[in-house]
DNA sequence: ATACGCCTTGGACGGTCGTCCAAGGCGAGT
DNA sequence: ACTCGCCTTGGACGACCGTCCAAGGCGTAT
């Protein structure tokens, strides 16, 4: 049996992983600290830099795994605009995915490594998004997606910041697609 | 003569705010700390709580001082979407408003005095921007108002990330008031 | 010349931080 | 029964943090 001891360990770093996702969220990236994430995982401070060479290194791989998770579950339907705003709207306020992008997102501003991996995965999701617009006849898909996919993320702020007030924008953006059509 | 000591204090005041932007900008709004402040300021630790009641209180009014200033700066013209992409354009990649706002956008998310003030600020802006599109007769003016605001604050998100491959979306973000008129 | 008030100095205080590490626990292989 | 290796513990270390404050500097008014 390999499992026992293996097993545990690998359960503790997937719990430092899930810990961290959570306190970037209710805490801010630069307010996670390793005592708090131990304590949140239910093991000893030490385990931390046992588990991750950094607290750095914990916290990238948390939030990268979780976006490109929710990224890539995203699949444009009939209706692209619906695909991309239902998400939003499930959450009532404190959506914790989309605080995890925008923490990310601030967060990467002043990291490297951090940065290249958001690049890489915001330009795949684009390039999946302008493919769909083009075999829908849209012109300048790509900028079409870019300017979609800002808005989303706009959106992602604005709500974060102002929870209440959540009028149906669905037509509006709508425009975006279907004003385009060649 | 009240001017020597108390025009002295006042400039200190205000290098002090001055500084506080810029270290939001280069070093994000929760790494900014009252000696790094004091010392880009010229002046002594102790200077900052003495113009100020707290470390926070100095950052939100630097902060919404700022954005402030540069929201009133926005006359929508004949061109709205050039009216606001060209201020993004100026700068080459680091333009330090954009992260400002996006930092101070974040920080309000667990700050409510701050989350109150930057809210009002943008209700202002939207508000401004929605009878601009009235007046344009471009239906549902609100909605295309803070649709177009969130991908304006959403650019600016991608442009701090990702400097590069800036293409113009003038034409993309045009179908929202274009694709809108009555 | 003396007293007053605003501004400044530089450090003390208690706390939290990231990182590291000696020591121990415990299942697995011999 | 014993060793080995992975995992865990809990605290040490030095650094930095926000805040506060006694002491001093220096124009200004009397």
């Amino acid at each position: 049996m390999e499992s026992s001891m293996a097993a545990r360990g690998r359960d503790v770093r997937q719990r430092l992983i899930t810990a961290a996702t959570e306190l970037i969220v209710h805490k801010g990236w630069s307010a996670v600290s390793t005592r708090m994430l131990a304590e949140r995982a239910g093991v000893a401070p030490g385990v931390v830099h046992y588990h991750f060479a950094s607290l750095r290194a914990l916290l990238t791989e948390a939030a990268i795994g979780t976006m490109r998770a929710a990224v890539t579950g995203l699949e444009p339907g009939q209706d692209v605009i619906a695909a991309l705003l239902d998400p939003l709207d499930e959450y009532s306020g404190d959506d914790p995915t989309s605080l995890l992008f925008i923490e990310t997102y601030l967060a990467a501003t002043r990291d490297d490594e951090l940065r290249s991996a958001i690049s890489a995965l915001v330009a795949e999701f684009q390039h999946r998004l302008a493919e769909w617009l083009a075999d829908r006849a849209v012109v300048a898909p790509q900028e079409t997606a870019a300017v979609i996919v800002a808005a989303i993320d706009g959106l992602m702020l604005h709500r974060a910041l102002n929870p209440a007030a959540r009028t149906d924008l669905r037509p509006v953006l709508r425009r975006l697609v279907e004003g385009g059509t060649r």
